[in-house]
DNA sequence: ATATTTATATACCGATTGGTATTTATATAC
DNA sequence: GTATATAAATACCAATCGGTATATAAATAT
């Protein structure tokens, strides 16, 4: 059984719209909503606007689709590490992938969830309350994983999960800008140590 | 002695110069370089273009002077911190402080210096790159700091006064992202209490 | 071959961007 | 008074912003 191509009349499309969102996503990536021209987009992808447009629709459903993107691709990790077997772990996880990833070359440094929209023009406050609730998204991610973990006792049992959880958020976030700023890997990962010195596992269990 | 005049040959300006940088201030505060316009400064201002660039210079010289105006104004408190007599006591000066200050509803919520131009167009990079120097330049303060207290013996002699720098840093930049989605002052000074829980003072110094 | 469907390319749209040239108004110096 | 210096106000600039109307090219269905 072979792999049936969608055959569709009319004139087929020139580019790879996967390819092609891609490319996008690495532009929002870089420079962020405001940052990114429509024109920078056709002039990279090699297109003219109303095939964007007629692809895509308009800039903010473009940077919708490249956020959906990135949330299932190179930032998947987020909902990875929460299937650690404990909250040590998870945390662990979070903070060494964070660090890998903030600071991979060959992509755009540091997360686009924090930085796509962070200070921006009225006109583009819905991508910014957007990248808000995304945020608060993972916080919240985390924050469960950790109430889990404190009824199945592999937390401290007076440690705060949305505290926790708010934590390394928090972490993330300012070791994203740190990352922006030119950071290196090894620096973040020498946070992330740091930070995890003082996590508040059970102290009559073992971590594994 | 009364203070004098000055009285100077031509029209007199009939805005307050401090005043007007103040207003601008805020909007770059708030909407960062690029999403704040021009428009809006006159507007807001209430006066017209050419008396701003007559004033101020262009719009990236108009944000310099408001960017002095913030560090020696709202943003003064991170000189001050560095004066308090032990590494610990300038930890937490400076995380609660920050936390106070990141969620003052008197002006924008998070902080100019990270979150003006994190991501941007290209036309702005000069901008983009006099924040990463600015963002370098507190860490460095504060990690000149903690060398002088390592000296001094109120850090643990393993200690790392860059790294614990730059984890202050990063935990004072995520926090800026957090106080922008959101977080409360309460949340954030529980995040910098947990986060100094583990500050590596000297084993056989008391604190003070 | 023709109709239908879809994507392409060119050209254009009004609005807004940062920035200025020009004129007019208001002060002081002489 | 007149000259000079400075600021304000109006109007304007080219360039870019996001977005689209229109016409043409290329595919399939019949």
């Amino acid at each position: 059984m072979t792999t049936e191509v969608k055959k569709s009349r009319g004139r087929p499309r020139v580019f790879d719209m996967d390819e092609a969102l891609d490319q996008a996503l690495f532009i929002f990536w870089e420079k962020g909503y405001e940052g990114a021209s429509v024109a920078e987009f056709t002039e990279t992808l090699g297109i003219n606007k109303p095939s964007l447009y007629a692809a895509f629709g308009n800039k903010e459903a473009l940077f919708q689709k490249a956020l959906a993107k990135y949330t299932a691709g190179p930032a998947a990790f987020v909902q990875a590490v929460v299937r650690e077997p404990t909250a040590f772990k998870v945390a662990q996880a979070f903070l060494y992938q964070a660090a890998t990833f903030l600071t991979d070359a060959t992509h755009p440094k540091g997360c686009m969830i924090v930085q796509a929209a962070l200070s921006i023009g009225d006109h583009a406050g819905t991508v910014k309350q957007l990248l808000i609730q995304y945020r608060a998204g993972y916080e919240q991610l985390l924050a469960t994983r950790f109430e889990q973990a404190l009824i199945a006792g592999d937390l401290a049992e007076d440690a705060n999960p949305q505290l926790l959880a708010k934590l390394l958020a928090t972490l993330h976030q300012g070791m994203s800008v740190q990352a922006t700023s030119g950071a290196t890997r090894e620096e973040l990962l020498a946070l992330a140590d740091f930070a995890l010195k003082q996590w508040p596992t059970a102290t009559l269990k073992a971590t594994a």
